[in-house]
DNA sequence: GACCAGGCACATC
DNA sequence: GATGTGCATGGT
């Protein structure tokens, strides 16, 4: 039990060191790119494996066609859609699942973000997990990013980092992942905001499936010998 | 042409 | 509970 204990802190503490590095290398991210929470969560879930730039084209589609909002995309034959955001990749999985998050948003709380983000968190956090094609890093995202709640989001670029600094093993469940942070770190929306645009700034650049740790500025604090 | 991207559901053992 | 597979566009 205390060594349990001891191991966690020590973990911890290199959650804390990680961010101090990471900010002072890259600064401010301004996260997450959308102009509504209600854009943002859209965006969590077109992101899904695909790259940012993919989904910024679907997301102007939906703007052009003046249909990105609730009313819009509920109206709208999933077909319709899947036109729409194909530049996202995963094009008619994604429609059936923006389809989903919004009959849940209409039937559940009037098709209004606001009155989402009025839930209780743990309630919310559940229920958008039932909703077909929300896993835990969509909902956490959206938890996060679209209605600011201290949920921390973990994201393949997070349990590359921590596996190749030893404190995690990679496929450890997501949860276990979640609690390192939240049992680590103040409970701040801004902070886990900004921490985990973070772990993806430094995973781009430097921790892809083949990494670059030799040029990552977090190599000092590296524990095992660089692959 | 190969590799990768801010996952998830579902089938199967 | 672990492991494998389909889903798809677009940038490097």
């Amino acid at each position: 039990m205390e060594h349990q204990a001891s191991q966690e802190s020590s973990a911890g503490k290199k959650i804390s060191d990680i961010y101090k590095t990471l900010s002072e290398t890259f600064g401010l991210q301004h996260w997450w790119p959308g102009d509504t929470p209600f854009e943002v969560a859209i965006g969590a879930i077109l992101t899904q494996n695909t790259n940012w730039g993919n989904v910024e084209k679907a997301i102007n589609n939906l703007k052009t066609a003046r249909s990105l909002n609730a009313k819009g995309i509920y109206g709208m034959a999933e077909s319709e859609l899947a036109v729409l955001i194909r530049p996202a990749g995963y094009f008619n999985i994604k429609a059936r699942r923006v389809k989903s998050f919004i009959g849940f948003l209409v039937e559940d709380y009037h098709g209004s973000m606001e009155k989402m983000k009025e839930e209780d968190l743990r309630t919310l956090r559940e229920k958008l997990l039932e909703v077909n094609g929300i896993g835990p890093e969509t909902a956490d995202s959206i938890l996060l990013y679209a209605l600011e709640k201290p949920v921390f989001v973990i994201d393949a670029y997070t349990r590359r980092v921590l596996s190749r600094h030893g404190i995690m093993d990679l496929d450890e469940s997501y949860e276990v992942f979640q609690h390192l942070f939240h049992s680590s770190l103040k409970k701040d929306v801004k902070y886990y905001n900004e921490y985990h645009a973070l772990f993806v700034r430094v995973g781009k650049l430097y921790c892809r499936p083949k990494p670059l740790c030799h040029l990552c500025p977090l190599k000092d604090l590296l524990l095992v010998p660089i692959p």
